[in-house]
DNA sequence: GACTTATAGTTAGCCTCCTTATTAAAAAAG
DNA sequence: CTTTTTTAATAAGGAGGCTAACTATAAGTC
């Protein structure tokens, strides 16, 4: 799924002049804004591509990242179709039609939980497995290769300085700033 | 348009894990990698909150954008709906269904053109440039509040390091490293 | 001028992903 | 037992993306 997003970012020259029509344009925040909105864009294109050579699709890669290796401690994990729309960040029906697909295909399977029986035990088959295994090397080399540029110190900052805008997002849609409640 | 992403990183030392059973996992790569999908994605999300209070989406708020202010020079903008397409990087067929959705809302108007007449000129109407008067101060004032826990230099540094991973990426793109050719 | 090729925009058909609202079953609380 | 809550699935709907095919116009070639 591409999502439409500026080919050619605005100059920052260009951001400046729209500043004196519109008071509350801050030109070095608006563009750090473009630049991770497209950089994430083109980062998700890379890797959509990717998929699209697998017949896969973003959510269902996400879908199935969370139902694999469910031993590990750390990292983010599911079994259930409640707790995948929960780390996915979307509804249930949302997962109740990526997991219809993923069913379809034979990447996953859904079993009757003994204890509680209105939850499904969601699991990878050998299928699934198998295929996880076969592209997630060439997806972990992408990122690689993405990365590449940046040295070990660089991405240590990038991840820093994004984890202050992710919190802070998540802040704005608690309390929106829309009144003019500038930080 | 949310699109599905996961709400809960690993931990680093998860992926360093991670790496023993994929020797492709580069832990520092991923981390940053995985920063990057989800700040993107936050943000985006803060924004379609915005849009949908104003009932308009990303894509329309995009391409009004593009219709906006077309006597500057420096930011991109655009006139016919293949422009529109190339600017904002999706088919000619995209962009005619947005096309219609905004004037039919009235935001829009598509004119004749008088000297090749395949051509269409698209231009908003007055109710499409009030709305985005209306609407642009708090898009910026919501850019200004994420950006808010950044300083001014790493403002700089967020977009020096950004626009090397986009630069990768097209490269990327035009010869993927699928094969194993990492740089 | 007639033929061929290229371009602009729309149309049609299809897909993924996402939503809300509803239903049915099971579990938990009283 | 009855009521409330929770889980999952289903139904209906919408946005926004794609390709392929079509129409109209323009431009290039002989």
């Amino acid at each position: 799924m591409q999502r439409l997003v500026l080919k050619d970012l605005p100059r920052y020259e260009c951001l400046v002049e729209a500043a004196k029509q519109f008071p509350d344009l801050d030109p070095t925040a608006c563009e750090a804004f473009m630049h991770l909105i497209r950089a994430g864009d083109e980062v998700t294109r890379t890797m959509d591509a990717h998929f699209a050579g697998h017949s896969i699709t973003h959510g269902r890669f996400i879908v199935m990242m969370l139902l694999l290796e469910k031993k590990d401690g750390g990292c983010p994990q599911a079994s259930t179709p409640a707790e995948l729309a929960s780390l996915a960040s979307v509804s249930r029906a949302t997962i109740t039609g990526l997991l219809d697909s993923l069913e379809r295909d034979g990447f996953v399977r859904r079993d009757p939980d003994p204890t509680d029986r209105r939850q499904m035990s969601v699991n990878l088959t050998p299928k699934g497995q198998a295929f996880m295994h076969e592209i997630l090397p060439d997806h972990f080399r992408i990122m690689n290769s993405l990365m590449a540029p940046l040295s070990e110190n660089e991405r240590k900052t990038l991840v820093r300085l994004l984890g202050k805008i992710v919190d802070r997002a998540s802040e704005e849609r608690e309390a929106p700033a829309s009144a003019g409640s500038q930080t």
